[in-house]
RNA sequence: GCGUCCGUAGUUCAAUCGGAUAGAGCAACAGGCUUCGAACCUGUAAGUUGGGGGUUCGAGUCCCUCCGGGCGCACCA
C-alpha cells in the first residue's frame, strides 16, 4: 500500500531528524482538498513540542528530507497550511491501484484480516412472535445483514442470529387477543392485542387449536416471510423455550450462585449488578417465583458463546438501559466487558400521506416490513435503511421512495453496474476482447475522470476498514455511491468502443471498466443489495 | 430529576479513531445526447454545524454548560 511506504518514509526521514519512534498520531491522509496534493502527513504538526521546533520550520526539513531520496511514485513535495507536508504523486501509483483491483478481483480487493478468524455472534430483529415486523425491524435486519457481510470480509466469522421470546405472558395475552376476536369481542385489556393483523389471524385460526401456539406459529411464519423478502437470512433462530429447557438458565443460575453474586431480599432473588457497573441491582427470581426475562436472557447469552467470542446485540433504543445489567451479569459469570458489544438503533418514524405512522404493535396502525418491502423492494428498502448511521433516529417516507423511484439512490448505483454490463454486451457484439491486463499500456490513461475514478477505488480497503471498525455500513453506502458518481463522470466524458478511440486507449479503459465493476460489485454486496446486469 | 442517543444547506443525510476552503441526493434555477444506456453529465443558488465557554498548532468531531428533540429509568418484556 502507497499510504505505509509514505509512512515508512516519513518515519525513516522523521528519525534522521532525531524523533524516534514516530509518535502513533503521525499519520498519512488524504486531504480534504485534492489541491493539497494526494497524500498529506501532520508529522511536524504532532512532533512540534517532542522536537521542540515550529512546525513549519520542522515540516520544511521533513520535505527537505524526503526530497533527497523520493518515496515511490512522489513527483514534488510541498508545505502547507500550519505545517502539512504534502505528497504530489505520479499517475503511475493509480495504475499500481488498477493493477491491484484487477489481480485481487471482487473476491480479494478490499478483503481484510483484521478479525484473523474471530467468530462474532451478530445478534438482531429478535421481535416477540406476537405479530408482523414492523418497518422498525426492517432497519435492524438491514443493519445486521450487511454488518455480518462487512465482518466477514474483514476476516471475522460472522454467525447471524435472532432470538424467539416464545415463552411468557405476551404469548398467553397474543393467544387470548386471537380468541377474543374469533368470539366477535374486543381484546380483554389495553395489554393485549389490538392490531388489524389480530382480526384477521382470527378468522384464519382454526377450531380447536390453542390460540396462543397457533398465535406465535402464525407470527413466526410471517416474520420468516418477510425477512426472506428482505434477502436477509439467519444462522440461527434461537428459541427462548428451548434453550430454557436445555438448561441454559439453571446453569447461569448455579454459576452466578457460586460467584457469589445472588442475594435473597423481599422473598426475591437478585444479581448484585451494582458490583459491574449497574446502577441498580437486578431480580432475577420474583418473590411469587416465577424467572424475570433477565433470568433466561442471561443464560441465552452464556450459551451464545458456544457460537462467538464475541457477542454483538443490535437493540433498538428502547432497550438501551438493558445493556448495563447484560454486560454485569456476563462478567459476574466471568466474561470480558469487551467480549459484549450492544449496539442502540435509533428509531425509525415512517411518513406516509405527509404524517406519521405510528409503529406500535399493540395499537391499531402500523407499518409491517412486508408492506414497505412490496411497495418498494427489497434494494430500495435496505438501501434507505443503510444510507444513515444507525446511532440517529431516521425518517423514512414511503411516498417519497416510490415517487422518486426512479431517481432513487439505489438505482443510481446500479445504473452504473448495469452499464458497465452493457459495455461488455456492446464489445462482444463488436468483437473487441480484452487483452490480457499485463499488456496494457496504463499511461494511456490520463483523463481526470480517469483518475478520479481510481483514486475512489483506492479507498475501498480502508473504507471498508472503518466501515468494520465502526460497525457503519453506511460508511460502505456513501463509498458506493461516490463511486457510480465517479464511474458516470467516467462513462460520460471517455468513450471507450466509439470508433475513433484509439485501441490501446481502448483496451486500457476496458479495464478501467472491470475494475468498476468488480468495486461496485463489492460495495453491493457489502450492503446486501443486489448488482443487476440491466435494469 | 437521572441516564442515553441526537441537533449540520429549504429538506433527507455525509464528513477518514481532532485536520487545511464542512460535502452529496432531493427540491429550485440554467445548460448538455448524429457514435457506449439521458435512471446520466455540467453549472448556479443554498451554512454563525442549536447558543455560549473551554482544551488544542487545529474542533461539526473532545470537555463543561444551557436550549430543543428521541428513548429509557419495574419483582413488564
Amino acid at each position: 500500500m502507497i499510504r505505509d511506504e509514505l509512512l515508512d518514509a516519513v518515519r525513516d526521514a522523521m528519525a534522521t531528524l532525531g524523533v524516534e519512534p514516530l509518535p502513533p498520531a503521525v499519520v498519512v491522509e488524504r486531504p480534504a482538498n485534492r489541491e493539497h496534493g494526494d497524500w498529506s502527513t501532520n508529522a511536524a504538526l504532532v512532533c512540534q513540542k517532542i522536537a521542540a521546533r515550529n512546525p513549519r520550520e520542522l515540516g520544511q526539513a521533513l520535505a527537505d528530507v524526503l526530497s533527497a531520496d523520493p518515496p515511490p511514485h512522489v513527483e514534488s513535495l510541498d508545505i502547507a497550511g500550519p505545517g502539512f507536508v504534502n505528497f504530489r504523486l505520479a499517475s503511475t501509483w493509480l495504475y499500481d491501484v488498477l493493477a491491484a483491483v484487477i489481480t485481487e478481483g471482487q473476491d480479494g480487493y478490499g478483503r481484510l484480516d483484521l478479525g484473523q478468524g474471530k467468530r462474532v455472534n451478530v445478534e438482531f430483529v429478535s421481535a416477540n412472535p406476537t405479530g408482523p415486523l414492523h418497518a422498525g425491524h426492517g432497519r435492524w435486519a438491514a443493519y445486521g445483514d450487511s454488518l455480518c457481510r462487512i465482518l466477514a470480509r474483514c476476516g471475522y466469522v460472522p454467525h447471524a442470529e435472532t432470538y424467539i421470546n416464545d415463552r411468557g405472558v405476551q404469548i398467553q395475552r397474543l393467544g387470548e387477543s386471537l380468541a377474543a376476536r374469533k368470539a366477535g369481542q374486543e381484546p380483554p385489556t389495553e395489554d393485549h392485542y389490538m392490531g388489524d393483523y389480530i382480526a384477521e389471524w382470527a378468522q384464519e385460526m382454526p377450531d380447536g387449536v390453542d390460540p396462543a401456539e397457533w398465535g406465535m406459529q402464525r407470527a413466526l411464519d410471517d416474520q420468516r416471510q418477510a425477512l426472506a423478502a428482505m434477502h436477509v437470512a439467519f444462522d440461527t433462530w434461537s428459541s427462548e423455550r428451548a434453550s430454557v429447557e436445555a438448561g441454559h438458565l439453571e446453569s447461569a443460575l448455579q454459576r452466578l450462585r457460586d460467584g457469589g453474586f445472588v442475594y435473597e431480599q423481599d422473598g426475591a432473588t437478585w444479581l448484585r449488578t451494582t458490583d459491574f457497573g449497574d446502577d441498580k441491582d437486578r431480580v432475577l427470581i420474583k418473590s411469587d417465583g416465577d424467572a424475570t426475562y433477565l433470568l433466561p436472557d442471561i443464560g441465552y447469552h452464556e450459551n451464545k458463546y458456544e457460537r462467538g467470542d464475541l457477542i454483538i446485540d443490535v437493540l433498538g433504543a428502547d432497550h438501551h438501559g438493558y445493556v448495563a445489567r447484560m454486560r454485569a451479569a456476563l462478567q459476574a459469570l466471568g466474561h470480558a466487558p469487551e467480549d459484549y458489544e450492544a449496539i442502540i438503533g435509533q428509531n425509525v418514524t415512517l411518513m406516509r400521506d405527509g404524517a406519521e405512522v405510528r409503529l406500535s404493535k399493540r395499537a391499531g396502525t402500523m407499518i409491517e416490513v412486508r408492506d414497505l418491502v412490496d411497495e418498494v423492494g427489497p434494494d430500495v428498502a435496505r438501501f434507505a435503511y443503510l444510507l444513515q448511521s444507525i446511532d440517529t433516529s431516521q425518517t423514512i417516507d414511503i411516498d417519497v421512495l416510490k415517487a422518486e423511484a426512479s431517481e432513487n439512490p439505489v438505482y443510481y448505483v446500479q445504473y452504473a453496474h448495469a452499464r458497465v454490463h452493457s459495455i461488455g454486451r456492446m464489445a462482444a457484439e463488436r468483437g473487441i476482447d480484452r487483452v490480457p491486463f499485463d499488456q496494457i499500456d496504463l499511461g494511456t490513461l490520463v483523463h481526470e475522470r480517469e483518475l478520479e475514478l481510481l483514486r475512489q477505488l483506492s479507498t475501498l480497503p480502508e473504507t471498508v476498514e472503518s466501515a468494520c471498525r465502526d460497525r457503519a455500513p453506511q460508511k460502505i453506502t456513501t463509498w458506493v455511491r461516490e463511486l457510480a458518481a465517479a464511474f458516470h463522470g467516467f462513462y460520460r466524458d471517455c468513450p471507450i468502443l466509439r470508433t475513433d478511440v484509439a485501441p490501446e486507449l481502448q483496451q486500457a479503459r476496458l479495464w478501467l471498466v472491470e475494475a468498476s465493476r468488480i468495486g461496485l460489485a463489492i460495495g453491493l454486496d457489502l450492503l446486501g443489495v443486489d448488482a443487476p446486469e440491466e435494469m
